[in-house]
DNA sequence: GTCTATACCCCGATAGAC
DNA sequence: GTCTATCGGGGTATAGAC
């Protein structure tokens, strides 16, 4: 039953959490080390460079698979099936992808080159295959461009407007209405 | 010439930006006082209950106008004009508007009971007064609800994707196009 | 009102025992 | 591998001179 799990492993999943609902900042190794039920000292023994390296292993783990959500996107018979089942996903995966999502931006600034590089990259190669899939199904390339930015903006600024100003009232404005609504619009406007 | 303001609104004023940099957490109070001209110990005549009183000053003056922003909604002709100024509006007044918004929202956690309720009131007679415009260009008050949601979220989102992610590439997208788009979008399905 | 000087604590980090 | 013990430094905060 005890998830005796790698002493290594523990410390990077309180960490995630830890920094998660804190901050990097706010988190300070004894905290951490209290959470995994160790020393300070044993911390050094897995990361060899401190506080800063947690950091980068659990930015790394961290870091969501954004192009496995596309995937239930796939075979979508039409644009508003389409923008529907891209709500879907976000309201199935969406509320710990958004946290990671939000968590990773506002850690930005304590990352390397090397780190801001691979994320923007990532949401570049999210934003591709989502106009991929938006295409067929519209005017030309550059229509199929804007709207998926469009849509993902408008679901985007939806769950980090629930996520960060109260969790509570998700559901002041109904996500299911929501997403009809982005859906009703896209479609109608510019399904062909 | 000198603006010789008042020290402790220097205090406030360079804690503003140090926070909105690099957020309160990281912020020393040495580093506010070397920023204010003085030392740590001047900043206590003036807060006596340190760095978090500074905090809580600068949230209060922090809150962003958002109200003021919409008074240039008033008038509109249609909806697509309306949707068209209120992306006007995000454009001029967004960049500050947001990263204030970002902020706040960071700090969250930070703040006491009273200081969310009031965030959470002004962002709900946001929406009210956004309805409030919406409703004479639409089918009743839900419709006009939702669309203010909608296009809030998606401007709102938008800006918090550029903000965060890179500034550079603030014109990948280019902004006049976006608010073309869902204004288009906006007024083709719901404009009556 | 503002400074100097200082107290005290917690932080990140490490050496060395086990 | 993990702990105990400890160090240096920077953090917040304050007492008292000016």
């Amino acid at each position: 039953m005890t998830p005796k799990t790698d002493l290594r492993e523990t410390i990077t999943e309180v960490s995630c959490n830890l920094f998660m609902e804190q901050g990097y900042a706010s988190t300070s190794i004894k905290q951490i080390a209290d959470a995994a039920g160790c020393t300070t000292a044993a911390l050094y023994y897995y990361y060899e460079d401190g506080k800063e390296a947690i950091l980068h292993k659990v930015i790394e783990q961290c870091v969501p698979d954004m192009m496995g959500m596309l995937a239930t996107l796939e075979g979508a018979s039409s644009l508003y099936e389409l923008v529907m089942r891209l709500g879907d996903a976000m309201r199935t995966e969406g509320p710990e992808l958004l946290r990671r999502l939000r968590w990773l931006m506002i850690e930005l600034p304590n990352m390397g080159e090397a780190e801001r590089a691979m994320l923007h990259n990532r949401k570049l190669e999210f934003m591709d295959r989502l106009t991929d899939l938006i295409e067929p199904f519209v005017d030309g390339r550059q229509q199929a461009e804007m709207l998926a930015w469009v849509n993902f903006c408008a679901l985007f600024g939806y769950g980090q407007t629930f996520i960060s100003m109260d969790l509570r009232s998700y559901r002041d404005v109904p996500d299911t209405e929501f997403v009809e609504m982005l859906a009703t619009m896209t479609a109608t406007t510019y399904g062909k």
